[in-house]
DNA sequence: TGCAAATGTGAGGAACACTCATGTTTTCAA
DNA sequence: TTGAAAACATGAGTGTTCCTCACATTTGCA
């Protein structure tokens, strides 16, 4: 009897398109509010931006916003899940070719560096995932991405390192994956310096946990 | 003349008590304040507690939470604040003592061990920091304690190996610990089984990079 | 051509953080 | 003791925001 009768939405809930647009007309529409939600999250931040501005600038009424985004979350998290499938790919092309132990290091030195420069430069990317650890859908999409970028790793050093035991490189990388997301945010809330000394030691620990001194 | 009148409040600003309560009564008013918050913040999450259920558990008007909280995220900043002061002490008690490498290995282990069961243990305090990412002040907050934890590991490291590069370990004893903190995010964020995997491939991590294979 | 499905609209409902005018209690100097 | 200033307490009200919904328009297609 007590019992609350309107059920709060579950945070938890994956928030999916509350309708995906079938008609050429709709699907430019969604783009152009996507562009537009970028926009402001680059000029203010996610949690500035507001529903009816992001309408405005792409040119669409509100309610044609929540004909496709369930609500605010589902916006930064389209936006999240762009980035993570643009960076899979990055990532995969860097490793696939790699053939041994300096290659890899050489590789993942690179790829550190990129995502460095990447969070430097790129303050909606900043803002899209800082909601990472209070948001539980964006939570389980970075922890699927981090995943995903961990199996690749394994599959190169299953290569270089055929004797490993599969589960503790699976941890490891994992592990060491994480730790690079850590260490990239780190990096850039301190002055440049020191994020550049960050970003280095964690260069040097992560390839010595995975391929040795 | 485009300019808006009304300023934003500066999310950056550092949110401190409105007025200090020097009054008996008013200390033990913000006392029930906090208990009110920690709790409601460990039955929904800081997302889901409203003011104004924090003032009615309290026993006290809404006025009165303002009267010593600029706003909601105060509240929060205050908990997190407490709770820095306590693992200070505690972290500096563990190391205080620390003689000699094993020693150092058995008492970062048992540290690390310790923030894991409390991070599993108490949804308050997940809560309080999962705001870390997004909100300015809370995040100066995590590396200010972050960093006076990392002095800690530095006082004891410079007794165990004299020789290393001040600049050197102040930078590794920062970022292991930060990537301490996100291990233990990310191990209670997956199934007890991996977590404590990835706890252990940490604390592996981390003695051999603050110590030594 | 006409109908159903998809899409588009924006005024308005509801929830929430926070303010402020006003009243009450405590402190403390004279 | 007293009186006034400072600290404290109150809660109805203000303003902002997210999101809904009843209704209008456009598109795909038999």
């Amino acid at each position: 009897m007590d019992e609350k009768v309107s059920a709060k939405p579950d945070q938890a809930a994956i928030a999916s398109p509350r309708r995906s647009p079938s008609q050429q007309r709709s699907r430019e529409r969604v783009e152009r509010m996507l562009a537009a939600a970028s926009a402001l999250i680059a000029e203010q931040g996610s949690d500035a931006m507001r529903m009816g501005e992001v309408a405005e600038r792409a040119g669409v009424s509100i309610g044609s916003l929540y004909q496709f985004f369930p609500d605010k979350r589902a916006i930064v998290w389209a936006l999240a899940e762009r980035y993570t499938a643009e960076s899979q790919a990055c990532i995969s092309a860097a490793l696939k070719d790699v053939g041994d132990a300096e290659g890899f290091k050489s590789a993942f030195s690179e790829l550190v560096d990129i995502y460095y420069q990447l969070f430097l430069a790129e303050p909606v990317i900043r803002d899209v995932w800082s909601g990472t650890q209070a948001d539980k859908a964006l939570r389980a999409l970075e922890l699927a991405d981090s995943r995903a970028n961990a199996e690749f790793l394994v599959a190169v050093l299953k290569r270089l390192r055929p004797d490993a035991d599969p589960v503790q490189l699976e941890t490891t990388a994992f592990l060491v994956w994480q730790m690079g997301e850590a260490a990239v945010r780190l990096a850039i809330s301190v002055d440049r310096e020191e994020g550049d000394r960050l970003v280095a030691a964690y260069k040097a620990m992560a390839l010595r946990e995975l391929v040795g001194g």
